[in-house]
DNA sequence: GGAGGAAGGTGAAACGGGTAAGTGGGCTCT
DNA sequence: AGAGCCCACTTACCCGTTTCACCTTCCTCC
């Protein structure tokens, strides 16, 4: 009887209307709050909508002009690579925090390519699915920022550095931290310190890799960076090469931390003791970093916090309208079991000392 | 010009009816290629469609009683598990591939506990926003089960094993996979097998203790489980009270890979060799479990596979009432490098042989 | 040559909630 | 006591799409 009600009739304001003895009109203004009702009327109306268990019909409120009540968030990384990056999941977290507690809802895409991503917004946008969108993975030339211009979708573009074009932004210092990864390791005495980089095509890629060409031309330390496609196969594989040079990078700096782990599974496996033979910083802590033997020293943002301030910049922008820009705090640089001093270096080297003054 | 037309006015199916000179109806017919509508003029239809760039208003067809062109996941687990776990970056792929491909969208939460899930199905399904839910996790005492049920929710629980309920349902045979790592290791000669487990209110805990405890009765080796809460910190920490044991396991079966990644970084830490002095088996196969070192042995299921199916029992549900159940392809043992012969272990011994016949 | 039927439409009514414009009734002010 | 005004509503239409009930025309068949 009851599961019969419920199945075949959804219950509507008219519903309310009925039980209430007043018009459709006057439960719409009760139920969100506007004036030009009694507040006698108004607690009435809201204790029945409670009775009869009444929910507004997203489609019907998106329908008559108002918000559809859903962010969208599209990756358009490789599944493959998507899997082990933790970064996205806490992300995802971090913004359903905001979201959830604004009831707003998350739509999530993922795709292949940039090409496909600009497709699911154009369609997003003109099916009113969402209301805007967070924008990950900046790219040096990137066509999303004009298309999304374009449409006049709100959107945030998460990970700079710094904003894009019109558009609302939230990021990390990475230079920053950068800057203080390097200047850790020459103070232990470093000197051939490597950098082992994600896909070039994104700006947090060259931002951190300007970073350390910067401290290291600073610190007159001889520059070394290799790219990778953010694949573990290729974080060993480039660990490898570098390992096998005749004069190997006492240190390493890796741009994620699955690269960094498996370049520390890569050092095992050659043999090498580390922190003994060669350090290793991962970029992005994660639980992973923490557990293998031994723990990596990472840089550690607060990746939901990001997620977070990205959603609520996304909320403001809808809302009203307000663009914002907020770089977040500096990652720290947690040192743990794969930093130390470098093999065979004097307690105290000319450039060991002169570097330990940063 | 262009950009304010744009802005200002949506186009509409009433902007093509004009455009082509019939009525709003006979466009909806020529759009959704329904009878009723000749060839040429269908045609007509769509080019103009085309030209001026319409795409439908999901709320207008949403509210129309259609479908609201959306699936849901709730992920119910806390954020820090959520993030190193792979299994549900992969499962979303796996989600979208088959949901993409049909134009349904997938609407996200992350909540705290079960019955924050269970709010949100309710409000998705009063308000429309989703056709349907995947959902994961299934436990022991599911309250999920009979809410959706009463609320008449198409849904489709991953994860097994076997259906509840009448919900259609994915799994993988996960009993048949764990009876293979048991029967593997006994064949090494591994007499002293212990299990650590997730948390038991999972039934994919329990149907996979079950089957360890049955396989081990079967072979005459004395059982042994711990349970954890599947974060990294209890992983390693009964991985150090196992082997700290006076007659500690020679091999450990893990029920995820992140418990298994912190074994092994523990018994590394406790200065054993891998697989010298104990074996490690993980669950579930990852980019991790491949490039530590030694690298993982491993259970491999297609985790994106699983995705897929049981998105496409979803759309089978709401489209057409079918309920689906599928068993998933058993998953495969990848022998790496953190399995091996027991320590101090004669060639054959009388249990090594005898249970070598399985 | 008129019944019957199908093809190819038309027009209007849902769907559920938002909201501008109107409408009484009671109150105040002078 | 009449003008003016505000409160507390009601009425009516909007949003964009689907769908249902008709309504023409033209063709076929006996």
């Amino acid at each position: 009887m009851t599961q019969k009600t419920n199945l075949r009739h959804r219950v509507t304001i008219a519903d309310i209307a009925l039980r209430a003895g007043v018009s459709k009109g006057a439960v719409s203004y009760a139920l969100n709050g506007r004036p030009g009702i009694s507040e006698v009327t108004r607690q009435r109306i809201l204790k029945i909508a409670d009775d009869i268990g009444w929910y507004p019909n997203s489609a019907a409120r998106a329908l008559s002009g108002a918000r559809a009540g859903a962010c969208g968030l599209v990756l358009a990384r490789p599944a493959r690579t998507l899997a082990f990056e933790t970064f996205f999941m806490e992300l995802i977290a971090g913004i359903e925090t905001e979201l959830s507690s604004r009831s707003v809802g998350l739509t999530l895409q993922v795709v292949h390519d940039l090409e496909a991503e600009m497709a699911v917004y154009r369609r997003w946008w003109a099916e009113r699915r969402v209301d805007g969108v967070l924008v990950v993975d900046p790219r040096l030339e990137d066509p999303r920022v004009e298309l999304i211009e374009q449409l006049g979708l709100p959107a945030v573009i998460i990970g700079g550095p710094e904003g894009i074009g019109s558009l609302s932004a939230v990021w990390s210092d990475d230079a920053g931290a950068v800057v203080d990864v390097v200047r850790y390791l020459a103070r232990l005495g470093h000197e051939r310190i490597a950098r082992v980089a994600g896909v070039p095509e994104f700006r947090s890629t060259e931002v951190r890799t300007e970073a350390y060409l910067a401290t290291m031309a600073e610190l007159s330390l001889p520059p070394r960076v290799v790219t990778t496609d953010f694949m573990a196969e290729s974080g060993a594989r480039v660990t490898r090469q570098l390992l096998a040079d005749p004069l190997p990078p006492t240190a390493i700096i890796y741009d994620s931390e699955v690269l960094a782990v498996a370049g520390l599974g890569a050092a095992h496996e050659m043999g090498l003791s580390v922190p003994r033979d060669v350090s290793l910083v991962a970029w992005d802590d994660s639980t992973y970093c923490q557990v293998v033997h031994p723990p990596l020293t990472a840089v550690r943002r607060d990746i939901p916090a990001m997620g977070s301030h990205g959603a609520s910049a996304l909320l403001a922008l809808i809302d009203d309208g307000v663009i914002t820009r907020t770089g977040e705090a500096r990652g720290q640089l947690m040192t743990r079991g794969t930093t130390a001093r470098p093999p065979h270096t004097p307690v105290a080297s000319s450039r060991g000392t002169s570097s330990g003054s940063v």
